[in-house]
DNA sequence: CCATGTGAATGTTTTCACAGCT
DNA sequence: AGCTGTGAAAACATTCACATGG
């Protein structure tokens, strides 16, 4: 078993060389902090909370008090903070406009981004007259359309255009986000234009699973879904 | 130590009859086969999935081809299915039809269920003209707003009562599904009536966290909930 | 021989519980 | 004295891998 250099096959040798890649892997410094999707998703629930605290004069709160008002266990948003560090004070609690304030620049929130939508039948119509979206960080800065008599109608200043310019203005404007309104049968080819004019995240409004590059972020929103998974809990 | 009956104190016979019955509760023959909530949740896509195939002629399908269609393991779909008993056949995969036929009475799709909206504004608007509604088993049987000027309109034979119709007609109705599509600040309250009128599952697009007792099932629609965790993933 | 259904292994998420800071 | 931040444990979910049956 005390094989020298010169007596190693090449196989041998490569086995011995892949082991010491994986050893040299395992050795590695930081091992890259990888956040669990799960909890970038429930951040929003927290900054909306935070916000809603604010506007009642709630200068501070405890995770205990704050997971009563979300629905959640206080070690939940103990632990889900502290992938991203410490900002509570011990004894104290967390300051409502420091903790929003920076779980606003986590998800990158403190900036404005600009939003592509496509499909303007009535659940697009909906989607881009929402005034929710005005004091979040997104401004719908393209709205397309196949249907000849949509395109030209100006919404809140932007015009709508046809589909086929899809991926010229999304790549021109340099818009990052995506949202897909058009019926299921449209939805695979409206993302694959809008990737390719160089969106890395899509909200997905159709009832189709899209297939979308590694890398391209996607949500899916699903009220159809949503009410069969509830039916089943429902008495005969 | 070994007290007799006689000896014990009440706090003791309480504590010991406490732990007997849960010694009792762990015994329980049939431990309650609980079918984990983010199973019901994959079905639907399950089900459409199903759908598409039959509608491109598609009789069978493996665990494999169906796993690849939707994103996720074969594994995952085999162990999702084994939760209601044994669907496929060995050596040859699924019916495509009897298999949708299985989900859909699992999910209790095989029946119609009526379904109250509250709110009529352009996203509640969005919801009852969705044509997405029809294939599926849900009917909209009532819709509700506050707003005077919607009050009287007629929608595909529904017409729109006044907010404070909402339990009485839940309850005459006999609706158990509502869907929530007022502004935040009035979804608590629209929750409650539904609920007071009988509705055990609630549909709610408005960003607030709902409290609803026990046995109420909720799905939240949040697409800014959505675009905002997906903004963490976007390049700087 | 092929693909299901499922024990066992693995990986992920949540919760416990408490040391430590204010 | 109170509440955070976090190791360690527990609970939960996914994947592996194969015996089993058509």
């Amino acid at each position: 078993m005390a094989a020298n250099t010169t007596d190693r096959s090449e196989l041998t040798a490569l086995l011995e060389r892949r082991r010491q890649a994986q050893d040299h892997v395992a050795i590695e410094p930081d091992p890259i902090p990888v956040i669990p999707d799960i909890v970038i998703r429930r951040l929003p629930i927290y900054i909306r909370t935070l916000r809603d605290l604010q506007d009642q004069g709630v200068s501070s709160v405890s995770s205990e008090d704050l997971a009563g008002l979300i629905g959640v266990t206080a070690a939940q948003i103990r632990r889900d903070l502290s992938y991203f560090g410490r900002f509570g004070k011990q004894g104290k609690g967390y300051s409502t406009r420091y903790l929003q304030q920076r779980i606003e620049a986590i998800l990158k929130l403190d900036r404005q981004w600009d939003v592509a939508l496509s499909g303007f039948g009535s659940l697009g119509n909906a989607i881009a007259r929402y005034r929710g979206f005005e004091p979040s960080s997104y401004r719908l800065a393209a709205i397309f359309d196949h249907t000849s008599d949509q395109i030209g109608q100006d919404i809140n200043g932007v015009r709508v255009q046809d589909t086929s310019e899809t991926t010229g203005t999304i790549r021109r404007l340099g818009i990052k986000i995506g949202i897909i309104a058009v019926p299921a049968s449209a939805a695979q080819e409206v993302a694959d234009q809008m990737v390719a004019g160089g969106v890395t995240a899509i909200l997905n409004y159709a009832p189709v699973v899209l297939r979308l590059p590694e890398g391209v972020t996607l949500r899916e929103i699903d009220p159809i879904s949503a009410l069969q998974s509830m039916t089943f809990y429902l008495e005969d």
